[in-house]
DNA sequence: TTGACAAGTTAAGCAATCCTAACTATATTA
DNA sequence: TAATATAGTTAGGATTGCTTAACTTGTCAA
């Protein structure tokens, strides 16, 4: 009996599920091998997930054989998926954070976000890029900001040095 | 052996210091009932999280006395309690995300958000509002983006209806 | 075809965090 | 000052998510 959305997802079964949709690609097929190391745990951690995962009725998981995600475990996975670029984008396009560090980031704050906030950070980043542009690049002028501030000046507005 | 400063705190330690660090005030004292009730958790979990944080030295705890932080309790908590608030602010003041939203969004993401986002995030929202102050108020703007949005409208720009 | 190696599973257990029920200490008030 | 209500603790247990060690399965090359 595959129940098709029993309930909220821990974080750590979204990240399985995740890992899942990033691995499978265009093959759409994971190996527990894989999820293993990009998530960073031990083999038999996997299988606990699979199976929890397929008795939500998210991946298909017959014992030994290939991992595949189910139509609505794809819709879930896109759902965190999108979450997750979301973020990401707004960390390395708006704050210019390096990527290796906003994917990191976003790794945790993807299960800590909910809908009203995720739906504002999108339109926000969306905003930004575009009135950039449009001349007026808020990304750019804060980087200057920055830049500014780790040499000590406090008026960022003028390009000569402080003072 | 009052050790000062052993590991990273759990999410859930950092929880408990931050909500003894609010509830304490001026006061400086803080019940295990208020921090429970705070924290929604029952009053065994506060005494069992006061006696972990007593023995990382954070927290002075005698059975049946009252809740007071040491200095590196305060320290720590300080450093919890900034990072909550660097976030909200971002979420409310720039993002016009509702502040209790915010407030519980923020609880969750200061668990999530190492030291690099967070100063990016404190300097980013420091320089919308510095130049909303000078006159192209981001903040806004993008107010003025999200309700056209909202409306079906495509252009943002301009002020009279879409098309 | 078989044997060896890699992949996956099972079993057992540990740590963190929470809970309820029952008990003890403190403080208030009559 | 003694009874009682409130606050706090202890004991015991559930859940989640991870681990290692040992076992099973499947595949590929000799």
């Amino acid at each position: 009996m595959v129940q098709t959305r029993s309930q909220k997802l821990s974080a750590s079964l979204e990240d399985y599920l995740e890992a899942i949709f990033n691995l499978a690609g265009e093959s759409n097929v994971a190996r527990s091998k894989d999820i293993a190391k990009l998530l960073g745990v031990a083999k038999p951690s996997v299988t606990g997930a699979l199976k929890l995962l397929a008795k939500k009725g998210l991946v298909n998981y017959r014992p030994y054989g290939y991992v595949t995600l189910t139509d609505s475990g794809v819709a879930e996975a896109a759902r965190v998926a999108r979450k997750h670029n979301i973020i990401k984008s707004f960390f390395v396009n708006i704050l210019g954070v390096d990527a290796k560090v906003a994917q990191e980031a976003a790794c945790k704050a993807e299960h800590a976000l909910g809908p009203a906030i995720i739906s504002r950070l999108l339109d926000f980043t969306d905003f930004i890029t575009r009135t950039g542009r449009n001349g007026y690049d808020v990304a750019d002028e804060f980087k200057q900001f920055r830049k500014g501030k780790r040499q000590g000046g406090s008026k960022h507005k003028s390009k000569q040095p402080g003072k």
